[in-house]
DNA sequence: GCGGTGACAATGC
DNA sequence: GGCATTGCCACCG
């Protein structure tokens, strides 16, 4: 695949199924040619068309800029909040769910 | 080429 | 569970 990081991220994020999320390392992880923080950082560049929301820190929480939406958008999907962070135990998908 | 910065992660206290 | 430190990679002045 002659993908660059930038697409391979932005596919890994837009595989994530409606109703679970996943950490930054995560979809580093998937990607396997990246580090997390160049995923927040094409979530940031280019996550306009992309289910950003459903991409969480690894603790299930998420930054102060984006906070109010991503609490907004995945109630909207099912997933259960808890003070503020996500129940990843519940809605974490499964390593390798691109392939 | 260098230092600073950021939608992060892992470890230690 | 929360805070501080270190390491990581790419971009900017």
């Amino acid at each position: 695949m002659d993908e660059t990081r930038h697409e391979r991220i932005r596919a890994a994020v837009a595989a994530i199924p409606e109703g679970r999320v996943a950490t930054y390392g995560d979809v580093a992880a998937e990607v396997g040619e990246t580090s997390a923080r160049l995923v927040g950082r094409v979530l940031r560049e280019d996550g306009s068309d992309l289910p950003w929301h459903r991409v969480l820190r690894a603790d299930g929480s998420s930054a102060p800029q984006i906070l109010d939406e991503q609490h907004a958008r995945l109630r909207a999907e099912g997933v259960e909040i808890r003070d503020g962070r996500v129940v990843l135990a519940n809605h974490r998908v499964a390593s390798g769910w691109i392939s």
